[in-house]
DNA sequence: GTCATTTATCATGC
DNA sequence: GCATGATAAATGAC
């Protein structure tokens, strides 16, 4: 399903400048957002159930099975911690103006 | 009971509903009265929330949504930014 | 680490 | 068929 994701970032190398440290300015190219798969999706929610807080081993090792950067693991924990508490906000918004409680 | 609430909420969120046109209303002329800034602080977006009927985030949301696309194609709201801007002109000077 | 954001994608309205 | 609101990756400020 997911192919690399280190080769997502740009898919022509020769069009692109091949150069990497030569302008230390510019944000270079944003990586293009890439859904994960419903496999990593999986994955990756066991994981956040049995804790919020993954550890650097466990996340090296799931960015290898999902075959994902740990940098992307990590990432993906951030925003589904911002995720959770995002819910948990909006469901205090939504029964507090109970039409039934 | 509960249950019924706590499905309602599941699937409340992505079966997207279009704000009213008062809503509507209200958000652009922030966003074209603040053209050059349109980065609501968080007070004005609870206040935004409250007079559009709203929540916090979905001002965000909107906002967020307003300014790509915005930028994106800015020809296209051409016609939106001049009824707005000619709208809220007077306030926009103080 | 949190958190507002950018950007693309998703899902729906019409 | 796009417009529009919400969500999912990715970045950056702090």
């Amino acid at each position: 399903e997911n192919t690399n994701p280190g080769s997502s970032a740009s898919s022509s190398s020769v069009t692109k400048e091949g150069s990497k440290s030569s302008n230390s300015s510019a944000p270079r190219t944003r990586k293009k957002r890439c859904p994960y798969s419903k496999f990593q999706i999986r994955e990756l929610e066991r994981e956040f159930f049995f804790n919020v807080y993954i550890n650097k081993e466990k996340r090296l090792q799931l960015s290898r099975m999902l075959n994902l950067t740990d940098r992307q693991v990590k990432i993906w924990f951030q925003n589904r911690r911002m995720k959770e508490k995002k819910l948990s906000r909006d469901r205090l918004q939504y029964f507090s103006g109970n039409p039934l409680l | 009971a509960v249950m019924i609430l706590r499905s309602r909420f599941l699937d409340a969120r992505r079966k997207r509903r279009n704000f009213n046109k008062q809503a509507t209303e209200i958000l652009n002329e922030y966003f074209y009265s603040h053209l050059s800034n349109p980065y609501p602080s968080e007070e004005a977006k609870e206040e935004l929330a409250k007079k559009c009927g709203i929540t916090v985030s979905q001002v965000s949301n909107w906002f967020g949504n307003k300014r790509i696309r915005y930028k994106k194609n800015i020809g296209k709201f051409q016609e939106e930014a001049n009824i707005y801007a000619a709208k809220t002109a007077v306030t926009a000077t103080n």
